[in-house]
DNA sequence: CGGACACTTGAATAGGGTCAAATTCTGTGG
DNA sequence: CCACAGAATTTGACCCTATTCAAGTGTCCG
């Protein structure tokens, strides 16, 4: 198995006066399950290190990627009793795994989760826009500027001086973007393609590329 | 102006033994506005009665409706301090205004709305799943589903009995159909018609009609 | 009853999907 | 270092679903 956990019974001393809390840090490897849709849902889990995966399938096979949870984000969190996606982690993961009946114990936690909670879901409306309304071309170029950090959202400070290049780390494959973004890996293929053509972008590696023009990309999302 | 509003200092009873908290009830008449993407985000919203439509607009007009919220249901929550989308009645709709700034004062009252934030959170995620992998008939069976009050979702209880049909009150017009479901008004047109045609359903009003078989509409989802 | 708006229908089109094949990585073992 | 296998990706040709554009038709409300 390609999972190691470790289990332990800690105080969260960042979380203040609190009681001791059951926690349980684990590690996972790339591309492993954490749990199931429709499974118990037993834990709500923090992301500390690395990069989840929140999908759902349909009877057939296509699969939506609903979420990618990185640092400072939260899974598993669920309205009814059992959970209403799939994780998986895609890069190697750190996560806190929360005992679900333990959160309501403590209100600093709960706050926490709350607050992390608003974000994504402030977030997964962003992506319900990209899901319904842009073109492929718009897709591609909203989720590489999801990749470069601090730019792109809600106050970005603008391009950086003469040189407005960035490295981005995709961390998923292609067939992971198609089903992020909602198009087939061959139209993600073409379109990464047809970008580079344009000279917007270089592909160093299957999952390393260049954007030569930060801001170029930017306002080809649609959004400006 | 439509807006008729009643602003009061009022105890929340409910709500327990919390302080004298600053709300104010408000009446909105159908299709006007409450607040813009942009705007300050100063109020949080709960829905005590009608229909309440969020949506993103992209700069070449656009438009996605990322949210319906009945009563119960929350809206106006941000994780920056702007809104991050336009809000306007469907109906015509009693809400409750929090002051954003009293509602950290109210343990309870926030507790209430992480509650409601963690619910619509889980459903917009099911809605990026109909935008992203449906077809239009799978979407617009799936919307009637949820226009149908405790069928579908988890735990349905299935037909009832021999006479399986329901009557639905839409109360939104073709064109918003089209900007949540992501098609165009002619596709929703079109699609209509075809369940007509097939007699899956039966269309009384513009806003009104009665599906024959609710559990063949079920199936027809993709859900299943 | 008439005007405005919402909705429906038709025909042509295009964007992205599907299917199939070629190419490029990546890791392994010699 | 090189050869090879298997997987991931890219590319090509064709197709289909939903869109676009353009008329109609229906419905509501004064």
């Amino acid at each position: 198995m390609l999972t190691s956990s470790v289990f332990c019974e800690m105080q969260i001393a960042s979380r203040g006066r609190d009681s001791i809390a059951s926690v349980a840090s684990r590690r996972f490897a790339p591309r492993t399950q954490i749990f199931r849709e429709s499974e118990p849902a037993r834990h709500v889990y923090e992301v500390v290190d690395g990069l989840v995966m929140l999908y759902k399938l349909l009877p057939d096979g296509r699969r939506q990627i609903v979420e990618l949870i990185s640092a400072g984000g939260v899974f598993g969190v669920s309205s009814v009793p059992v959970y209403d996606c799939f994780a998986e982690t895609l890069a190697a993961s750190q996560v806190i795994a929360h005992d679900r009946a333990s959160i309501e114990q403590s209100p600093e936690l709960c706050r926490h989760i709350s607050e992390c909670v608003k974000r994504q879901y402030c977030s997964s409306r962003a992506h319900a826009l990209v899901l319904g309304r842009k073109t492929a071309t718009e897709r591609i170029a909203t989720f590489m500027m999801q990749c470069i950090p601090g730019r792109g959202g809600y106050n970005c400070p603008g391009p950086r001086g003469r040189n407005d290049s960035a490295r981005i780390r995709l961390g998923l494959t292609r067939q992971e973007i198609a089903d992020y973004l909602c198009l087939t890996i061959e139209t993600v293929s073409r379109t990464l393609t047809a970008l580079r053509r344009r000279g917007l972008i270089k592909i160093d590696k299957r999952e390393q590329l260049r954007v030569n023009d930060v801001c170029r990309v930017c306002r080809m999302t649609g959004d400006h």
